[in-house]
Order: C-alpha cells, then structure tokens, then sequence
DNA sequence: TCCAAGTCAAGAGCAGTGCTCTCTAAAACA
DNA sequence: TGTTTTAGAGAGCACTGCTCTTGACTTGGA
C-alpha cells in the first residue's frame, strides 16, 4: 500500500507513468468515442493505437465497461463544468435569462459531443449499470439548475400557482420525493416549484434527446430557432407557475 | 419476377416457407432483444436457436442491421397500435382524458418493452441510419397526437394563448415547420398549438426516457404517482395554452 | 549492495462476433 | 424432362473481450 499522500501526486516514477499512461488510454477512447460511438470502443483498438498489446491494457482497465465508466464520468463532469460556466456568467437574479444560458449550454454540449450525450443520456448500454462514482457528476448540473429553483424564489422572481392548474394538492408520496430533493442541495423549495422545475428539466432534455437522435428528422427543420422558442416557453412555466 | 399479387398471399410452398421462417426468426430476435437488448442481438445466435447454421440467416437478413430495422418498424407499429387502442377507448371530445390515457399508453408500452423502446428513442445504434421503411410506422403515435390537438380546437377546449405567453410571434422559419406538420395529417393546427403538442411531446418522451434510462435513480421513487402528477399538469398546459 | 516483492508488457489461446465464399441438394419453372 | 432459382451447409477471414503464463523490469527494505 501506499502512503496517504494525495492520489494526484504521484511519488515514484513508476506511479507517475502510471497516470500518464491512464490518461492518454483514456484520451484515445474519448476519440474513438466520439469518431465511432460506444459501440464501436474497442479496448483492443484504443491497446493498438497507444501502442501496447491488447492484453496489456486491462492492466489498467479490467474490462471494457470499467472503460466506458471513466468515459462516462468525463462526460458528466465536462457537462456540469460548462453549465455551470454558463450560469456563472450572468447576474443571478436575472432568472429567465439564467434559464436560456442553461439551456443553450446543455444543447450546445450535447451538439458538440453527441457521442457522450448519447452515452450519458442515451439508452443505458446492455448489460451495463452505472455504479456510484457517476453520481456526485451527474449531480452538477442537476445542482445548477435547483439553485436558479432557489435563486428565482428568493428574489421572488418565481411566483408559485401550479398547484392551482394540477387540480388539488400534489400526492403526499410525490410530495415527499420533491421535498427530498432539497436534501442533496441544502435549500428549501416548494414541492409544486420542484414539479415544475423537474418538468422543465425532463423537457430540455427530451428536446436535446429528440433533436439528436433523429426524431426531428424531415419535421422541424430551424432546430435553432424551435429549440429558443420552445425553451422560451417552458421557461415562462416555470417562472410563472 | 413475380407476377402483382398481394405479397401477403404467397403463391407458392417455398414463398411460404419462408415468410414462415422470416416472422420465426425476427420472433426469435424480438426475444433475444427483450432479454438481453439491442447490443447483445446476434445474427448467429438467432440462427443457431432456429436450427440453421449462421450463413444461413443471410438469406433472410443481408446484415446485422437489417434484422434491428425490422425490429425496429415492429417496435414502433406496436407502440402505435398501443396508442391507437388506447385512445379510441374515449369520447372524442374528452381532450383531458384522452391525452391522460395517451400518456400511459405510451409509458406502459415503454416499461413493459423496455429494449425496443430503447432501440427506437434511446440512442441510434452506432453506425446505423434508420431508413425509409421507419417513418411510416413512427408517426402513427405522432399522429394520435396530432388529431387530439385537432379535435381539441374542433370541441373548443383548447384555446389559443400560447402566443401571449412567448413574448411575441412565432419566428417565421419554425411558423413554416409547425403549419408544415398539418400537411402530414391533413388537418389545420396553428402554430401556436402545435407548438404547444410538440413541447408536450418532448416532455412526456424525456420523462419515460429519464425514468427507463435511470435519471430518476433515487430522486424519484413513486414513479407513478409522479408521472399522474406530471402529465396532469402537462395536459392542463397543452389544453390552455 | 543485493534480493524478494511487486508491476508491467508480451504472447498464445479461447470463445464469440459479422460477413463472404463455394458447394450441394432441392424446389420451381419452362 | 431439363434448366434455372434458391435454401442451406461448411470453411474461412478478420475482428472482438478476456484469461493465463512467462519473462523483464522497478521498487523498497535488509
């Protein structure tokens, strides 16, 4: 065992080449990914091209889907960095214009990286389950956009009547859920809030999803300017209830 | 050649052998998918379990492909008959009933056939081009939609004031797509509705697809319950502009 | 300084894949 | 009846993920 030092400060050489190789094995597949898609990753190709025989490499990935998790947390992280850079550049009170930044920058990600779109946001690879190290990722953008929920509510940007239009109160078990999210962010919104911002969030999402693989395919043609109108739209939802 | 007879009326014993054995095999692959998805279907092990020796199968299916397109248009026909049935169960003036019951179709069909709904709204198989032959199958939910929104002008329960909500007029170029989707129904949707059918249609597929893709992997647990909740709100925004 | 422990790359090999080719036998047609 | 078309069989190619063994090297401690 090693000492405790820190795990990006590699002591002996031997650990730093280590890493290095890490991380170069994991840049080709970043590429093969996006070239090919995550069908066409190949832990004997990515060996290949660094230069190593094929059995060498599951030295330091014991199998292909241990791969494909590095690439997919990447992927979250990468995500979560440019939402929030996104977010980062506007006033925070100024929450419509907040929502459109977000969205912009999740579709554009999406758009320039469709290949790790699809691996995080696509259907699940076969035989494939995602273990716990892509959660705390997944979570940052998840995380950007509950602080505009909460952001929008404190400054009393966003007024909360969406219990009026569902026709009664929203289901205790729902309401638990909604309420349980506040626990991973520290704030304190209103469960109809949630509602309406989860609803957004499956909505931008699904649009992304829908644009990229095809199902807009010979229907909407101006992608751009239906995706802005549409965010538009949703974002009125959300802000007004 | 053959002669113009209907090519569902073989006329001779080989013609129905293999009719035969092409709805056996594509039986079998339609198995094989359901049980291990989309990445695990093999032209030899559909073979091999039909009792054929794996060159065989390319007599049927040119490609690997090929097999997942019939698959493919399969998955979407029963989706849409899934639909269909569903819808024609109500009185066509109730909107909100019908457009609840629409969502549940869709959200039954998905879970209980999670692989071919992956293979058809998931992310497209690496290296794969849908063809021709999908598109008539796909709108057939598309179109349970879009005379919903029709018979919802028809009957007067939905009325028109999305265009208030949007901060000005539908930008000409995504005006032009949405009157251009009527000419696929025949119908005489305006924009503004379409609009709102279509971000309905991006939220009720994104929320399936975050629920069967995992997104929802404890932060929602009554999925049901929110689901109700979710598609209830969605159907009061779709209905009231 | 030297040695045991740990680490890494290489090679061979297994079982599986998609797909192509040639050949045989049977059915369909003339 | 003879000819053409067709379904299936078998061998083979190039590829995949993954395992096991072997030999060379690095490292830390005696």
């Amino acid at each position: 065992m090693t000492t405790l030092s820190p795990a990006s400060v590699p002591r002996t050489a031997r650990e730093r080449a280590r890493l290095e190789v890490l991380a170069e094995l994991k840049s080709i597949g970043r590429r093969h990914l996006a070239e090919s898609g995550s069908g066409a990753l190949s832990l004997r190709a990515v060996a290949r091209e660094a230069g190593m025989v094929s059995s060498a490499i599951y030295r330091y990935f014991p199998s292909r889907d241990e791969l494909l998790t590095a690439l997919i947390v990447d992927a979250y992280n990468a995500l979560g960095a440019e939402v929030e850079r996104a977010d980062a550049g506007r006033r925070r009170s100024d929450i419509a214009g907040r929502w459109m930044v977000l969205c912009r920058a999740v579709r554009g990600w999406a758009i320039a990286n469709s290949h790790e779109y699809a691996l995080i946001f696509g259907s699940p690879v076969p035989g494939y389950h995602a273990p716990q190290d892509t959660v705390d990722p997944a979570s940052r953008t998840t995380l950007t956009l509950v602080s505009l929920l909460h952001d929008g509510m404190e400054c009393g940007a966003i007024t909360n009547t969406a219990i009026i239009k569902t026709g009664g109160a929203v289901p205790g078990p729902v309401r638990k859920d909604l309420i349980g999210l506040n626990s991973f962010s520290g704030m304190d919104i209103p469960a109809v809030v949630m509602l309406r911002g989860l609803a957004a969030w499956t909505q931008l999402f699904g649009h992304v999803s829908f644009e990229l693989f095809g199902q807009f395919t010979n229907l909407i043609h101006d992608r751009d300017a239906f995706f802005e109108v549409q965010m538009k739209l949703l974002g009125h939802d959300v802000i007004n209830g």
